[in-house]
DNA sequence: CTGAAAGCGCTTACAG
DNA sequence: CTGAAAGCGCTTACAG
């Protein structure tokens, strides 16, 4: 190595000047208030591009107690193999205002717990405290660290909505909106009777949109047959279930999610059933890419990367000094796809 | 906001020792070199939960000179729209590496400049400065800036090599090898006349093909026409360069990039020419989940994922002391498609 | 207009 | 086995 890198005191010494001047001069904190000769500033300026100066961040993080760093948090890998196409878009997103923003982004990648989880308190200690504040996300943010965070008034914004009545920032997706869409769709095409197959882990997410289907039918002065919901993994989804289903009179089907639709539409397809011919589907809400079979699945798109970004500005406002929390739902766009048409036996 | 975090201090004050032994038991630095009582110790770490006291991350670096935390830079977005599937394997693999190594890792997304380019240097600091050391990576890494970090000792990785003769640090994928792989393959079938299709830009990647490309030539004993080297964008690829290159006696094209194996298949195909037998046609390196158009092209794989893992194992052993520089290159996977077949026309 | 000093909150030799 | 002190490299009132 060569010799240790010049510090702020080796520049005032070589312009003749405190360390104070160098450190205003750096930050250009020279204004009507604190006045210092041009020519003083310049010999600062030429000491350090002499001397090859570099200020210490990590000193000036202590001294100003921000850094511009950003912290990004999911209890998963950020970069997943499998979900891939799911978190992209809110990190497209992120990164973008990010940018803007002019803040740097730290992924906390090392929060390991035993069970390969991460967690935001390690030992008691919050880890996101490098960061000025974070952005949460994730299929099951946890809601008693948020809960932590929020009390302990660190700045955060999350992706989602999470189980708490703690009040805390997010930007969310209206899943429930959506959903009435969806199924006001359906009702349009003139189905009375609309299956429900929902996942058995009941994330708010699952359940918002299961609130969602559930108003519409009850805007649409339509009953709704408690047999026509159920939840089932994809793996576990049995063609018994099906026939049950459409046996009680469902012609059409809604489906959380994309494993679900796909599971589905294969069974559907084992019994000789033709889509949207003998039933209707609809997928609630579109992450990925669409596989082939679900390509023109009426469904909606969850707004991604709107959602990275209006994280990233909540928060840039929150530690520019906007204290309230913002609780942000944006709407997702309601996708006609090919899968839905009239029902074979309509019974109105 | 509540009052202030509790600092070391109030916790020495509340377990009746001084600030050293709090950070000791913070630590964990109690072994037979230095011994405090474990009541004392437990004291301390009662007191710590009492206030809820956690340590402040940057005075920690600052004292320490180290903070955990790898950077990640690249020139452009790291989460591109467009290039989404090409840096995205890298991504995957410098987390999973990241996260067994213990390290966080921060993106440099502030580092803009004029165009809208980032920049490692930026009014002349060092923007890394804030990470222990950090990986580049990126569809042009400027060999200046990596001169000028090599020259400061500070610790990197590149994922790709630079166009310097600096001693620098980097991780490859074997194009020049891979490449001799595919022309070995094409002479293999009988064809003599394969011509070259790369990009204007001659990017250090792109050169290494093109070495790889006459390498092999030389190895066959084959005399290499000039004229079938080309250089064109895939927009401005006219249907009578390729009438050249055929009549010059090409029964076989290598393309540098996907997008101009794309156009060029186009062009084959408004000829009424037929792949493979009429004309035969390999990639130079997969980068995405192949399009359509090249689903089963002869091609080679770049092992991105394991040059995501290579170069932060490298950088994390750098960080652990090692002062040599590491240069890495990781082979290609030879994939046999289905665009080459022997040439219509044999001229052996 | 500029300098001396305290402070940010830790860690780590160095004494005892 | 533990404490007092210096140091990490900045920023920011506070004096002059």
């Amino acid at each position: 190595m060569s010799k240790r890198r010049p510090r702020q005191v080796d520049v005032a010494r070589h312009a003749g000047v405190s360390p104070a001047i160098v450190s205003l001069v750096l930050n250009g904190k020279i204004d009507e208030k604190i006045r210092i000769s041009p020519q003083t500033v310049e010999r600062v300026r030429a000491s350090m591009r002499e001397l090859g100066y570099m200020p210490n961040p990590m000193a000036r993080s202590l001294a100003t107690g921000q850094n511009r760093i950003m912290g990004v948090f999911t209890y998963e890998p950020v970069f997943p193999l499998q979900t891939e196409s799911f978190y992209f878009p809110f990190l497209v997103g992120i990164e973008d205002e990010a940018e803007a923003k002019d803040y740097d982004l730290l992924l906390f990648t090392r929060s390991r717990r035993h069970a390969g989880r991460r967690t935001v308190y390690r030992d008691g200690v919050n880890q996101l405290l490098m960061a000025d504040g974070s952005v949460l996300f994730g299929r099951d943010v946890e809601a008693s660290e948020v809960e932590r965070l929020a009390l302990e008034g660190y700045p955060f914004v999350s992706i989602g909505r999470v189980d708490t009545d703690a009040p805390y920032s997010y930007v969310a997706a209206d899943y429930a909106g959506a959903t009435r869409r969806v199924v006001d769709h359906l009702v349009e095409h003139g189905h009375t009777g609309i299956a429900y197959l929902g996942a058995p882990d009941r994330a708010v997410s699952y359940r918002e949109r299961e609130r969602g289907f559930r108003q519409a039918h009850e805007a649409a002065g339509l009953a709704l047959d408690e047999r026509l919901v159920v939840f089932s993994d994809p793996e576990t989804l049995l063609g018994r279930q099906l026939d049950t289903l459409l046996a009680t009179g469902a012609t059409a089907l809604v489906c959380e999610h994309h494993r679900l639709a796909t599971a589905l539409i294969r069974l559907v397809r084992e019994r000789g059933l033709a889509i949207p011919r003998d039933v209707s589907i609809a997928l609630l809400g579109e992450h990925h890419r669409p596989s082939d079979a679900l390509a023109s699945c009426t469904t909606f798109r969850i707004p991604l990367y709107a959602m990275g970004v209006d994280a990233v500005r909540i928060l840039g406002n929150a530690l520019e000094g906007d204290a309230t929390t913002h609780q942000t739902t944006l709407p997702c766009d309601f996708v006609a796809g090919h899968t839905v048409a009239e029902p074979a036996t309509p019974r109105a």
